[in-house]
DNA sequence: AGTTGGATGGTCT
DNA sequence: GACCATCCAACTG
């Protein structure tokens, strides 16, 4: 995945996905049938579908099957290649508007007017400082460890759900990398995360893949420190 | 290292 | 009015 902004390229490679087919798998935002917001799952295939979680983060999936199937791959995790510098202004100021909204009772575009005043944030709460300094410290293949922290970290906006990814003239695209190689011994594969509410077999349907060997795969709560 | 609760607002019943 | 295809900080031990 690639991601044309204006602070510059960031490329990734995509290390961890889930798979969401049809009307009737109950885990899939195609399960009340056709809405505006699942529209794009609807359409043709090698579209991006956007949408919002838990009222903050952003998720970026890719529909897969043809016209009138609702299909779409999340991306849950990529290993960063280019942009890192960009990815982590991009992620602090996810976090920074949000902890100077909450703690300094400040109006998020004013407070963090810049990624680049994000970043530094010379002016923001203790808070916020933290957890600026934090993602700083980050290794590279924790800046996409996570469906939210890819739509983050390449600034994934809601507005581009239903763009064309395969075009080149798409500022969010897909590309073909160098690192393509993976052969099927190397993807394992699991059930589906956050999705209990379907019941089975959706719950338990092995539909989220990932790299084996990549550290930079996504990690249940709790464990989610670098080794 | 593992668990818990808060943030936060669109989406669908 | 309830529910999230989540992340983070603060807490326990």
């Amino acid at each position: 995945v690639r991601v044309d902004r204006a602070d510059g390229l960031r490329i990734g490679r995509i290390v961890e996905v889930e798979a969401y087919v049809g009307e009737d798998d109950l885990a899939s935002h195609a399960r009340f049938g056709r809405t505006p917001r699942n529209a794009p799952m609807y359409g043709p295939p090698g579209a991006a579908y956007v949408y919002r979680v838990y009222g903050m983060h952003r998720c970026l999936n890719v529909v897969t099957e043809p016209v009138g199937r609702p299909a779409a791959v999340l991306v849950r995790a990529v290993e960063p290649i280019a942009g890192i510098d960009a990815m982590r202004r991009a992620r602090a100021e996810s976090v920074g508007t949000r902890r100077a909204t909450r703690v300094d009772g400040r109006d998020p575009d004013e407070a963090l007017a810049t990624p680049a005043e994000a970043f530094a944030a010379p002016a923001a709460s203790g808070a916020a400082l933290a957890a600026h300094a934090r993602i700083a410290g980050l290794a590279p293949e924790a800046l996409a460890r996570g469906p939210g922290l890819v739509g983050a970290a390449f600034s994934v906006a809601v507005e581009e759900s239903g763009t064309d990814l395969c075009a080149a003239s798409s500022p969010l695209r897909l590309a073909i990398g160098d690192t393509v190689a993976c052969s099927s011994a190397d993807v394992m594969a699991g059930p589906r995360v956050g999705i209990a509410y379907a019941g089975e077999p959706w719950a338990s349907v092995p539909w989220r893949m990932w790299v084996a060997a990549s550290r930079a795969v996504s990690r249940p709560a709790g464990s989610r420190g670098l080794p």
